[in-house]
DNA sequence: ATCGGAATTAGAATAATTCCAATTTCTACT
DNA sequence: AGTAGAAATTGGAATTATTCTAATTCCGAT
């Protein structure tokens, strides 16, 4: 068996009918196939309007269920730039973002290899990190 | 001259008529004076409540303009939690956030003595970093 | 086939933030 | 001091991402 993640394009209908314990619905699936599909962090609405090729009746308010049903089983990260509004990652590796302001691309960033929260912060000992969430942004080096 | 991080609680009068090229006005002045005083990361609107003790005629739109002003001077720090309204953090130095989910506080959290990002981030060379955020929620210890 | 809970839907509501146009305040210059 | 122009402030409207609501539809278990 095969974990998701290694799948690039899934059709919707290859996926499971359950995940994480959360029932796979067609528009669950959708969504998910969109996020697993392109591997691009796009929006709430960025989904919605790819899936009404597959799906036109499919609703925003839907899109936004599954996508909160979707994270909070952490079957797909949330990622937060400032303000901006949410955007969608299928990569449940421990990683970062970073944005080009350039394009507004937004690129995975992981940790070097064996890297512990504590190595880097001076963390109140004790302390249990259940979220933890690092943006950066800038250019990427052009010479 | 000392600087303004160590000035506990400035009264804004004793605040400078310019500060980092920024006209220091009278609103400014008693929004910078509230971020520096109780140093407990304020949101906008926390900020307006208490603006309006002393100036009971300053507008929300002031304090926001203010905080865009002071922020893009450098001057304090916005700070975002996922899609929580953001905050404002008078500590310049490098530092990132812990959110403590039972109560809500934010702490400031600083990095080890000489950390560099490249040392614990896999950062494709040449990239460049105009800015960075790291947020954390989580507990405290409580044994 | 039917029941009951869960999911979907359209549209309204919410809330943080930004925009706008009018007014006030400053600053710089006579 | 008096004044013109620029910048800042203001109240209210607009925007926008997201959430809520209540009605309908779907689906899996009996
Ligand atoms: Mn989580
Ligand atoms: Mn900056
Ligand atoms: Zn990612
Ligand atoms: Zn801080």
């Amino acid at each position: 068996m095969i974990s998701l993640q290694h799948i690039k394009s899934p059709k919707p209908e290859d996926l499971p009918s359950e995940l994480e314990g959360l029932r796979m619905t067609k528009q669950r699936r959708e969504v998910l196939a969109i996020i697993l599909g392109e591997r691009d962090h796009p929006t709430a609405n960025d989904v919605y309007v790819r899936a009404q090729n597959r799906m036109p009746t499919i609703s925003l308010a839907t899109v936004y269920n599954c996508l909160e049903a979707l994270v909070s089983h952490h079957i797909v990260r949330q990622v937060n730039f400032e303000r901006e509004s949410s955007r969608y990652c299928p990569n449940l590796e421990d990683h970062c973002h970073f944005q080009d302001e350039e394009s507004g691309i937004i690129h995975d960033v992981i940790f070097k290899k064996g890297v512990k929260l504590e190595d880097f912060l001076e963390l109140p000992q004790g302390t249990e990190i259940n979220h933890l969430e690092i943006s950066l942004k800038g250019r990427i080096g052009s010479e």
